[in-house]
DNA sequence: GGCCAGGACACCA
DNA sequence: TGGTGTCATGGC
C-alpha cells in the first residue's frame, strides 16, 4: 500500500520503531552541557554540522564557551572566532542577542531557564533575535529536556522523499502533527527527531528521489544494505 | 566549480 | 502575505 501522508499514531509509532531498531539510542545533542547546546543551536542554522564543531572547538580553546565570556567577548572577536561555521558575523550578533536575553531574564544560568514553562520558554525565545522556530525547539528539548517535536527543513524533506507526508504540509505542520499524534515524552521526541536525521545522512545519502535508496527499504519492513 | 548544509531576517511588490 | 536576496564557510 502506497503511503501518501502520516495521518496516524500507529505510522508514526511503527516508522520510530524501525529506525530505532536500526539505529539504536543516538544520544543526541552531541555537546557537553546544555548551554553548549544553545550555542550549537544558533550555529547550526543552515550550517553541516562538521563546520559546527570547528566553530564549537575554537570557541572552547579560548574559553569562550561560558555564558559570562560570551556576554564580555567583543562581538567581533567572537565572529572571527565562529568563522568555520558560516554566515560568522550575523551569527555573532545572534549569539549576542541571546546571550543579552539569557542574563536579563534567567542571571545566566540554565537551570533558572529551563524551569520555565514550556509555552512561555518557547514564545520568549522567538522574540529574541535570530530565534526561529527550529531553533527555538532545538534548545527547548535539547538543552532543556521540554517535551517538544523538532520539525526542520530536513525532518520534512526525508519524510517527503519517502512519501511520508504530501508537498504541502509545511514545517509548522508537521511539528502539529508529531505533537497531536504522539505521547508529550521529551526522550521520545529528542530520539525521534535525531533518527531522522541519522537515517538522512547515512541511508539515503546523496540520493534525491529516495525511492529505491536503503532507508526505503527499511521503511517498508526490507533490511538495509 | 556548483550545490548544499540540523535558518532567520530584511526587503519588496 | 508570500517570494526573493543575503549572510558565508567548507565538504563533496
Amino acid at each position: 500500500m502506497k503511503r501518501t501522508r502520516v495521518g496516524r499514531r500507529e505510522e508514526l509509532l511503527r516508522i520510530y520503531d524501525l529506525l530505532n531498531g536500526h539505529f539504536g539510542d543516538l544520544h543526541w545533542w552531541p555537546a557537553d552541557s546544555p548551554f553548549e547546546v544553545m550555542i550549537g543551536a544558533i550555529l547550526t542554522q543552515n550550517t553541516a554540522w562538521t563546520n559546527v564543531e570547528k566553530a564549537v572547538i575554537a570557541l572552547k580553546g579560548q574559553g569562550l564557551l561560558t555564558p559570562e565570556a560570551l556576554r564580555r567577548v567583543a562581538e567581533a572577536t567572537l565572529a572571527e572566532t565562529i568563522r568555520p561555521s558560516g554566515c560568522y558575523r550575523s551569527k555573532a550578533r545572534k549569539l549576542k542577542a541571546l546571550i543579552a536575553f539569557f542574563f536579563a531574564e534567567y542571571g545566566g544560568r540554565m537551570d533558572a531557564m529551563c524551569r520555565e514553562p514550556l509555552p512561555t520558554l518557547r514564545e520568549k525565545l522567538l522574540a529574541v533575535w535570530g530565534i526561529g522556530a527550529e531553533t527555538a525547539d532545538s534548545i527547548l528539548l535539547y538543552a532543556c529536556q521540554k517535551p517538544v517535536f523538532v520539525s526542520d527543513a530536513y525532518t520534512r524533506r526525508i519524510l517527503l522523499r519517502h512519501g511520508l507526508i504530501t508537498a504541502e504540509m509545511s514545517v509548522d505542520r508537521i511539528r502539529e502533527l508529531f505533537m497531536t499524534q504522539l505521547p508529550h515524552d521529551a526522550a521520545l521526541f529528542n530520539q525521534y527527531h535525531a533518527l531522522i536525521v541519522e537515517a538522512g545522512k547515512t541511508l539515503c545519502r546523496k540520493i534525491p528521489r529516495c525511492g529505491a535508496c536503503p532507508l526505503s527499504s527499511l521503511l517498508q519492513g526490507g533490511i538495509p544494505a
